[in-house]
DNA sequence: TTAAAACTATAAAGCTACTATAATGTCAAT
DNA sequence: ATTGACATTATAGTAGCTTTATAGTTTTAA
């Protein structure tokens, strides 16, 4: 299959399956004489994993690890787990720093009603005074 | 003031200071004799201003909107208090969605304890069979 | 006095994960 | 013969800086 096919049946731009190749994502596939890239069934496997793993937040970093592991099938998967633990864990300070973020947004937004002028308003007297929290 | 001692005050690098002037967040100061830059009291609050937004997670374009009803003072400050309630609701957004990530994540690797073999990984097989709820 | 250390300047590239654009080439159908 | 859909490469843009390179200036110490 072609380029273009293959795009649509993972759901995924052309570019975008150009741009893995040049990461070293996706193995180099074969060419027609006039140069266009042919895809095989294993292709495709490969690229709905990238795929799979980019909406679970993972980086393309982290998804050439896990393809090295895939590589190496007899090793002990701890390794995979632990990239997993440690992504779980950033995904988590990532969802408590927002939460914190949150409230000091909310709070800020308080401190204001509309109807003022600039001047006077809450919101920017609040940023510009500095009274924030650390972190 | 030079732009060393600026950064020192604000706790930033000298290189933001010239990037924030180059993206017009901070007005070009005068210059010496030498070429070197030369900051005022104004300067200071002006950057420590967008590092508090920056530190709730505005924007640049979100702080620049900001800057231009600071100069005008005595209009309502409805946009301002909009532009907070719409930063907020990303937050929230961004909040929801890392939780749906984490829950995701968190059932992924209950499927796989340690010391199997890569070939047997819950985790990879989870990701590989794709049996993943969208969005 | 002079040499090194510290500071400043500009310009350009790197980071992430694509997306978009441009200029060109190939192929099937009209 | 020409349109249209598809392919190719190369390059630039996105956000918010950080890093590097190269060069000039000021301060400090020997
Ligand atoms: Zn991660
Ligand atoms: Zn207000
Ligand atoms: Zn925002
Ligand atoms: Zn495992």
């Amino acid at each position: 299959m072609r380029i273009g096919q293959l795009a649509q049946l993972v759901g995924v731009e052309t570019q975008t399956i150009r741009f893995y190749e040049q990461q070293g994502l996706l193995p180099p596939p074969d060419r027609q004489d006039n140069g266009y890239r042919v895809y095989t069934k294993k292709h495709g496997e490969g690229l709905a994993f990238i795929r799979r793993c980019r909406i679970l937040g993972l980086s393309l970093a982290e998804i050439h690890e896990l393809q090295s592991y895939q590589d190496d099938p007899h090793q002990p998967c701890t390794a995979v787990n632990t990239l997993l633990d440690d992504h779980i864990s950033h995904v988590r300070s990532q969802i408590t720093a927002l939460q914190a973020l949150e409230k000091q947004l909310v709070s800020l937004r308080a401190s204001c009603n509309d109807d003022r002028e600039v001047e006077a308003c809450g919101v920017l007297a609040g940023i510009s005074e500095g009274n924030m929290h650390q972190q």
